[in-house]
DNA sequence: ATTGACTCTATTGTATACAATCCCCGGTGT
DNA sequence: ACACCGGGGATTGTATACAATAGAGTCAAT
């Protein structure tokens, strides 16, 4: 039989999930919308099955409610929501650094450098999508490198949450060139094996980037 | 049709959720147990789909890893974990003692004190299973009063994960004497609305726990 | 006019049926 | 002895069928 969704390596169930959960946060359903299994699946050509298990999936991460059988309605994020993830990251990342400065191999710390790098091009070129997608992979690394379960998962998770906001954020005047600069001063930790100033570096990271967005909020 | 487990308000998803994820937690799955739906299901009496959406949730948070048309397998949580979870909280704990402070109101507060007298009464009377819910109750408390999902539900999904190491803890010598006075500083710095000493006391027994944990680790 | 019961529809909750996939295991040829 | 290939069982992935429930609208009795 041939799939209709499930083409890419992942199960529908991923596939849905992940689509749903982009759909939200880029705001194609707004909060308060209904999700209802039967119209999804037909949008998408397949059963009510994956529909659930990936809405099931969404609730956990309570960016949906279900109240029984009744319906499941999305909750979103609200910018309230939005500042409370970066005052946690704030904390957060400072551990981060910590434990990735530990523990951070000589291939990820040279991977960490050459995406700065790669940062550095495309801001010249000012291609700020590309530059955010880079952006991402160079905390992720991070994340990773402090191999940590329990921390890679919040952080990852919040990370997504916020990406299209850091997106917006990054393409405010100005933004794009300080974030590298400061991207520069991580590294440059990282690479000195600095516990202290990574820490400092990256969380006066977290907390320009927060600055930025409340900035941008009010105009 | 009568309903073989879903009684209790709860859905059958829910309920199994629940029930499989405090087996994992109480080590009766241990890591790498392979976790089969069809056996979990008439073991419970039930299909197999509850089954199946309750795993998916387990997968969201870690818990059981799947690999595709193979099984799902446990995860688990290791003692690494554990401990990176204690300096997160440590980290944490302090936002939202800030937060709670601010923004709890008299009712939540006399609640507050209220469930840290009755740990004291069964603090006294030995009972300390009874003192382990309380205290949960208490964190929980702090955690609704800050009034931010994010944290919330982090810090909620720790306090589960870790809730048999508490208990554990507890019941070492000496040590829920100590914890109790250190619930009873907290309370009153939230009575007096001292955001400075409340995040001060709640990070430092924060930090007791965890040193107790290590403590008898050693053991 | 109001209220109460009742039916009807939409939706979710659960169960089962069927398809796809992986992997072990045994046979077979060299 | 050993590599290779193929069958079959176990397991998940997906689809569909059926049950239960909530809620809205209707209609009759008061």
């Amino acid at each position: 039989m041939k799939r209709g969704v499930g083409q890419g390596g992942y199960s529908l169930r991923e596939k849905i999930f992940l689509k749903l959960r982009q759909d939200i946060l880029d705001g194609k359903y707004k909060a308060g919308d209904s999700l209802v299994e039967m119209k999804l699946a037909e949008e998408m050509g397949v059963s009510r099955t994956p529909v659930r298990e990936a809405i099931r999936q969404l609730e956990l991460e309570g960016l949906v409610y279900s109240i029984p059988n009744k319906g499941v309605f999305v909750e979103g994020i609200t910018s309230q929501d939005i500042e409370d993830i970066y005052a946690i990251r704030e904390c957060m990342e400072g551990l981060a650094a910590r434990w990735a400065i530990e523990r951070m191999d000589e291939q990820s710390l040279k991977e960490l450098e050459n995406l700065c790098e790669l940062m550095e091009f495309y801001t010249g070129k000012g291609d700020l999508d590309r530059v955010g997608e880079l952006n991402s992979k160079f905390h992720d690394l991070i994340f990773e490198s402090t191999n940590s379960k329990p921390l890679k998962q919040i952080l990852s998770d919040f990370q997504y949450y916020i990406g299209n906001i850091r997106l917006a954020s990054l393409k405010s005047p100005g933004r794009a060139e300080q974030s590298l600069s400061e991207h520069k001063a991580i590294v440059e930790a990282f690479k000195d094996r600095d516990v202290e100033k990574g820490e400092r570096a990256l969380v006066e990271h977290i907390r320009n980037t927060r600055l930025n967005y409340e900035k941008m909020r009010r105009d």
